[in-house]
DNA sequence: AATTGATATAGATTTTAACTATCACACATG
DNA sequence: CATGTGTGATAGTTAAAATCTATATCAATT
């Protein structure tokens, strides 16, 4: 079986055109050059060097391989190097999972600040239903995902990274009694509209439904927060829409009201997940560190940051 | 220190995605190649795979290796394919030299006949002056030169091939007295160009025409057969051309006459030489065969074969 | 004839790869 | 809840390969 140690030998002694100058060259003993030589010789079963008593030129099999062989040896040497580079984790290719309801309104904030902290790093982001995640997770198709701190995969590290609210969409020509401030005890009765059950978001507001006596309208779904913007817009019932989706895309109020809920009591929770022995584990936490960092600094007022 | 082994081993192991399935694939047991990867990921400074109890997957590093890994094992692959390939000696490519007064006019005949035999085989023909052949093969720059067989080096093979004639080429308006046959004795007295003294071809003229009494022009030299034929035709002097090339460039007669000599002595006689250690040699032999052989069919009536 | 400079060979030694046996852990199943 | 089956990790031994030292061989030169 040849080697790879023998390649590099054959391209030495090619080079210096004696046996004995390349042992010298390569810190080993003749003798070892010349065996090794003749070893890979005989498993490529062609003879690479005309040797004579003054000096060893290649024969043209030799050359016809040395071009060859220095384009391997090269390529190989690049991908020990390249290792070395991707080795303080900063260099690689990570993938990254987001739910549909939070990717598209969060990221745009968030890659910016972690490429400027980590220039070399690169992020795959597919967005995906919850549930997919998390089994994507557990399967390997992603690295890490962002997602509802309730998932409780057992080998999996969970780091919560913020909360973010839920916010009423009011159509512009509904009218809600309160006194003061809206509370919970207001919707009692009301029509709400949802997306559809695909989403985690879905189990939030069945829930909030649940607890304050709303009625979730299950003849529509939306199957996506625009669509669902657009069913609250034609006054077909309120919706809870969460906070970055209204600070990212709802411009003109003059089509609903955005009103948030006294109490402080209506969000959903985000967390950053990733597998508990991923060889990467180390620098994902300092990845969360850097996301909880442009939470607190660009997305506070919108968002309530986790303190650790 | 990594090695090709341990790169076809991470390999094994990504396509398998367990270490135990990767070892039953590759022969080998289970713990040499958890040592074997330990130490590639060691000597790389990189993690390659995550590990856990029910599977073994890529780590980010280890999937951006992969591909460049997968296509340096290739391109190792095909480097062995290929040696295998050229072992027999027919898929090589090999340096000819031959002498400027001899290719042009020779090559167009055997290169055909050569590559039809060896339809593999390559041929880089330069043309050089018999002494720069003979210093260049025996420095490693040819590997196979057409010289004359006078040559001596020493640890060179000589393998003769065949004589070629050396024909009189005659102004047009020039007589020469002769009873009979034209004999080398007519010569006497006569006016001979001959070509420039970096060619072997000048030597052989000097020397007919000291045996013969003629009278060498050392005022005008040719630097080319075709320069010393246009001498000729305007009447500065007879000249001896080689038949091959008589053959191959004179078309038409009456620009001067070409005229052979009885006797039969006038020639110059063309060897195949190469190095005696050359790992080729044995091939070289069977080259000088199809040499001698497209020699005879084709050249018979132009040259001398030589019978071995 | 002796010297120099090259490759080849033999035998001992060190280093590396591979094997056997066993452990430890996770997961599924009776 | 125990147990069997799958996974990778570790320790110690054995086999194989690479390397070294010493020496032979040969050619060219002094």
């Amino acid at each position: 079986m040849s080697s790879f140690r023998q390649m590099e030998y054959f391209l030495e002694v090619a080079e210096a055109g004696s046996i004995r100058q390349a042992a010298l060259r390569l810190g080993i003993t003749q003798p070892t050059l010349t065996v090794q030589l003749r070893t890979l010789e005989e498993s490529l079963g062609v003879v690479l060097f005309e040797r004579s008593r003054s000096a060893t030129q290649l024969s043209p099999a030799g050359r016809e391989l040395l071009p060859e062989v220095q384009a391997m040896v090269s390529q190989w040497r690049d991908i020990v190097e390249r290792a070395h580079l991707i080795s303080d984790h900063t260099h690689s290719t990570y993938r990254l999972g987001v739910p549909p309801t939070l990717g598209p309104y969060l990221l745009p904030t968030l890659l910016p600040s972690i490429h400027q902290t980590f220039a070399r790093l690169r992020l795959h982001v597919r967005e995906e239903v919850p549930d997919m995640l998390l089994k994507g997770l557990e399967e390997g198709r992603f690295d890490l995902i962002i997602g509802p701190v309730a998932a409780q995969g057992d080998s999996l590290v969970k780091e919560p990274l913020f909360r973010e609210p839920l916010l009423l969409a009011i159509p512009s020509e509904t009218e809600i009694a309160t006194d003061g401030d809206l509370s919970e005890s207001d919707l009692s009765g009301l029509d709400v509209l949802a997306i559809d059950e695909r989403h985690a978001l879905r189990r939030e507001v069945e829930r909030i439904c649940e607890q304050t006596g709303a009625r979730l309208n299950r003849n529509y779904e939306g199957t996506s927060l625009d669509t669902l913007r657009q069913m609250v817009v034609m006054g077909m019932g309120l919706a809870f829409l969460p906070a970055l989706y209204v600070r990212s895309e709802i411009h003109r109020p003059e089509d609903l009201r955005i009103q948030a809920l006294s109490g402080g009591r209506l969000f959903r929770e985000h967390a950053l997940l990733y597998r508990a022995n991923s060889p990467s584990r180390s620098f994902y936490k300092e990845i969360t560190k850097v996301i909880r960092t442009v939470i607190k600094n660009e997305l506070r007022g919108c968002v309530i940051p986790i303190e650790t």
